[in-house]
DNA sequence: CACATCACG
DNA sequence: ACGTACGTGATGTGT
């Protein structure tokens, strides 16, 4: 029923209740933050964030659904000739999409990890495990081969070109997402019904996906501005490190001067597997890595990794510094914050259960830095959508991917418009090391990357 | 509703 | 001997 139907003295007790009681926990609420501290955070970073994201769910995004349905057309037939190979290769006809009838058919059946001599299938609660990593151990058969292309076909069509059609406003002709402010544990933003923060770019079919989110006119183009290494500029900040922080001043490629430290070699000099081993560092170190995990990711040996991670130490100390720093503090404090001063309590830190403690050191180098990074988006975002108003340019901010903005600008105004993203992402928040910003334009989301 | 899987940063 | 990095949301299966 509307809500103009009901009885008026309904109404209005309703009505009445529900103003008290917005009350009533608003002074519940505020005396709750500025005990923790939160009063900052909330009136500088998320109250004033409400309206720019309020706009952004209104004003929606744009997508060619003619091209996406075409694409879904596609993969369906692809799918079934997939699916026949399958059934002929296994021979029966199975739920390929059932993980424990695929478990059977592999392992119990065809025992193709017995045939291939392939030892290290990781297991599930329920047995050997079917996903990504374990087929790939197995993909010089045919059948885990097939059913490879198989997941990453269907998973392509029933997420999102299956779907994204039917989410179209009618009105708007248009895709409307809900962001959540209060969704995470780090202060990031999360994206539903729907999520438009994992929409695929890794695989060439998944970038198709992509191209369909165009402008509206062809008189307009997209933005995008991404924040280049922002993590580990924030680390080299937070932690004060003075190598770290000269490499970025001095505009180096990061991965190829943390290879160089580590080495002891000229940048010049480094190779590629060099590179791709500091970069497996640098991100490891993010997430709080050890070793064994580095060793796997990198495909050296635990002494090796142990060796990489010590030389790692020399060359930057104050990372050292700032990790041993960091988790002494949140066992003291049991709780960690971010550059806004958001905190994210960490009781489990001075847990008795080791694997507990220190899954939250992890948390406690994690967090400062994934916040972080996501208080300074935020600030950008609030900035942008005022200097975009000001100036009466009128470009629409329309998603927020965690370290990259979407717009849809009209084609005359997209330089003065990328001027201003950059300038504003780029100074959002004083820090120690330059902020970088990638900004580019196209007549879609993946050109505009 | 739990679980396994996989899309993204 | 064991497990084996941080943060999300959507889907299909199976109970």
């Amino acid at each position: 029923a509307s809500m103009l139907e009901v009885d008026f003295e309904k109404l209005v007790k309703y009505a009445c209740e529900g103003a008290d009681l917005t009350l009533r926990l608003y002074k519940f609420l505020f005396k709750q933050m500025e005990k923790l501290s939160l009063l900052q955070t909330f009136k500088n970073v998320e109250s004033p964030l409400i309206a720019v994201l309020a706009k952004m769910e209104r004003q929606g995004i744009y997508v060619d659904t003619d091209s996406i349905s075409n694409l879904s057309l596609k993969i369906e037939i692809k799918l079934a000739s997939l699916a026949a190979k399958i059934y002929e290769l296994a021979e029966e006809e199975f739920n390929v999409n059932s993980p424990a009838q695929l478990r059977q058919i592999l392992y119990e059946k065809m025992k193709i990890h017995d045939q291939l001599g392939v030892k290290n299938i990781k297991k599930t609660k329920s047995g050997l495990s079917t996903d990504v990593q374990a087929l790939s151990k197995l993909s010089d058969h045919p059948l885990p081969c097939a059913i490879l292309k198989y997941r990453s076909l269907s998973k392509l069509k029933n997420t999102y070109t299956d779907r994204l059609p039917e989410l179209v406003n009618s009105k708007s002709n248009r895709i409307h997402t809900s962001f959540h402010q209060t969704g995470t544990q780090t202060g990031r933003l999360s994206s539903s019904t729907p999520n438009l923060q994992n929409i695929p770019i890794r695989t060439e079919l998944g970038k198709e996906v992509r191209k369909a989110f165009t402008p509206a006119n062809t008189d307009s183009v997209i933005i995008a501005a991404d924040y280049s290494q922002i993590e580990l500029r924030l680390l080299a900040h937070l932690a004060n490190e003075s190598s770290l922080k000269e490499d970025f001043r001095a505009g180096r490629d990061i991965h190829t001067a943390t290879a160089a430290a580590i080495f002891s070699i000229p940048q010049n000099m480094v190779t590629r597997e060099q590179r791709a081993r500091a970069k497996a560092i640098n991100f490891g170190l993010i997430y709080g890595m050890g070793p064994k995990r580095l060793a796997s990711e990198t495909g050296v040996s635990m002494a090796e990794a142990k060796d990489f991670v010590e030389k790692y130490f020399k060359a930057y100390p104050g990372i050292k510094n700032y990790i041993d720093r960091s988790i002494a503090e949140a066992k003291s404090k049991e709780f960690v914050t971010t550059l806004s001063g958001r905190r994210r309590p960490l009781k489990e830190i001075n847990s008795s259960n080791r694997m507990m403690a220190v899954n939250a050191e992890h948390i406690a180098i994690n967090t400062p830095i994934q916040g972080s990074a996501a208080d300074l988006i935020k600030l950008a975002m609030i900035k942008i959508e005022k200097k975009l108003e000001e100036s009466k340019l009128h470009a629409k901010m329309l998603l927020q991917v965690h370290d990259e903005l979407v717009f849809e600008c009209p084609k005359a105004e997209a330089q003065a418009t990328r001027n201003l993203i950059e300038e504003e992402m780029e100074h959002a928040f004083p820090l120690e090391v330059p902020i970088k910003v990638e900004v580019g334009e196209g007549n879609n989301w993946l050109e505009a990357h």
